[in-house]
DNA sequence: CGGACACCATGG
DNA sequence: CATGGTGTCC
């Protein structure tokens, strides 16, 4: 493969940790980097070298994600991303490697979202909600990944009476199934072990009637129906011309274009698909067509929003979350973080959820429940989160619409090209005298 | 339109 | 027996 080029990322503004496997993205394979029992020792030799500097935060993990053309593969030290690719057989000489290295950084720069300044966003948040303010520290670098539209619709249906675990599963095996195998790889943790990388599979590959049967025996349960329904009705509805072959499917380009609509017009569209309620629209409206401002509402963002944010908790152990509900969370909210409230969102509660079970504090603003007044109970167990055809979605008096500025934080520097080799397999080297 | 329930598999 | 819901039937 090749060697590692370099970004230089503040953890602040990303951290692969956290956001790679917090429930947005389900396709990310994740390799803990074999450990150098290795400790720089303080005098030995020079510490002001490119490389020491990299050597004071060693990337523990290897995260790996199969595009339709190539494996990204990333790994991350206190100061840098490093980042390169690998290509299916016919191997590009090293100049095209160069150009395609050159798209693959392009590709991480739109995927994270890098030019969203995330420690300005923090600042704001954190003036305007004190719960926020409190925690701000233990979720740094937590963003919103800008994800694949198609991948994003599947993996989110799966997500209905699911846990992250499964879901991962899932997504995998569908990929693995139907989806003919890029390229394979060593295991970064075990590099006697090979591992061969899916793309994720067209909607052309999942609409077929036997697509449904084949889903179940790999657990999909009564989701396995839904989307081979939403894969053949995306597939028939928007693609005209057989296959040109390219890289994205005709419906997958159309599906990319809700990008282009405004939120409510998005979600009507998304609803028309099975299996996908408000609560799924939204994540996908969220993390793959741009609607920064919306707050996918679950039955747990719920229950921190009555228990932290002031918003009435209508339970008597169990809770119906009525659409009518599920607007007023989503606007208390919305209010509450502005125009990136989705993004804050995702820093607060798709992190780590039981900070909040030990945190009893009073709500952080003086907010006030809405005119609807139910019944209010004492909350206890929540269950369900429903969906409903799209809201005006009227946001209450914002305080602070703050607009966020793109401030260009990254500085992106191929620096050194780094070798193939980890850089715990570099640090050990290092400590042998430097020899190979 | 609010409410009840089934749906499928896995983990506590 | 509950789980980061949705579809369907009262």
């Amino acid at each position: 493969m090749a060697l590692f080029q370099q970004l230089r990322v503040s953890p602040a503004q990303v951290s692969l940790a956290a956001v790679l496997k917090c429930g947005q993205s389900f396709r990310w394979s994740i390799f803990p980097l074999p450990t150098p029992e290795t400790k720089p020792e303080a005098g030995q030799g020079s510490l002001d070298t490119p490389l020491a500097d990299a050597l004071k935060g060693v990337p523990t993990h290897e995260y790996r994600l199969c595009l339709k053309d190539r494996v990204v593969c990333l790994q991350q030290s206190s100061d840098t991303l490093f980042y390169r690719s690998a290509f299916p057989d016919p191997q590009p000489s090293p100049a095209q490697r160069a150009e395609k290295e050159v798209e693959t950084l392009a590709w991480i720069r739109d995927y994270f979202q890098m030019d969203v300044d995330l420690e300005d966003l923090y600042a704001q948040w954190a003036l305007q909600d004190k719960v926020f303010a409190k925690f701000q520290d233990r979720f740094k670098g937590i963003r919103i990944l800008r994800q694949d539209p198609w991948e994003n619709l599947v993996s989110f249906i799966c997500s209905s009476n699911n846990n992250i675990s499964r879901i991962t599963k899932m997504v995998h095996n569908l990929c693995k199934q139907f989806s003919p195998p890029l390229l394979s790889l060593p295991d970064p943790s075990d590099p006697s072990q090979t591992n061969t990388y899916h793309p994720f599979p067209p909607p052309s590959l999942l609409a077929t009637p036997d697509v449904t049967g084949t889903l179940r025996t790999l657990g999909f349960g009564y989701r396995a129906d839904y989307i081979q329904r939403t894969a053949k009705m995306l597939f028939d509805t928007h693609t005209a011309a057989p296959l040109s072959s390219g890289l994205r499917e005709p419906s997958e380009v159309w599906l990319s274009g809700l990008r282009l609509q405004d939120t409510s017009k998005a979600r009507e569209e998304l609803l028309k698909f099975v299996g996908v309620g408000r609560k799924v629209a939204d994540c996908i409206l969220l993390m793959s067509l741009d609607k920064k401002e919306v707050v996918p509402v679950d039955t747990h963002v719920y229950q921190i929003a009555v228990k932290h944010y002031g918003l009435k908790g209508s339970s008597g152990g169990k809770v119906t979350m009525t659409p009518k509900l599920y607007d007023e969370v989503n606007a208390r909210l919305q209010s509450l973080w502005g125009d990136y409230a989705g993004w804050a969102h995702s820093v607060l509660f798709t992190a780590d959820l039981k900070i909040f079970s030990t945190y009893g504090l009073e709500s952080s603003s003086p907010v006030k429940v809405q005119s609807t007044s139910k019944k209010a109970k004492k909350a206890k167990a929540i269950t369900a989160v429903m969906g409903e055809p799209m809201s005006p979605l009227t946001p209450l008096p914002s305080p602070t619409q703050t607009p966020v500025k793109r401030k260009l934080e990254v500085v992106e520097t191929v620096l050194e090209t780094t070798e193939l080799t980890t850089l715990a397999e570099r640090i050990k080297r290092r400590k042998r005298g430097g020899k190979p």
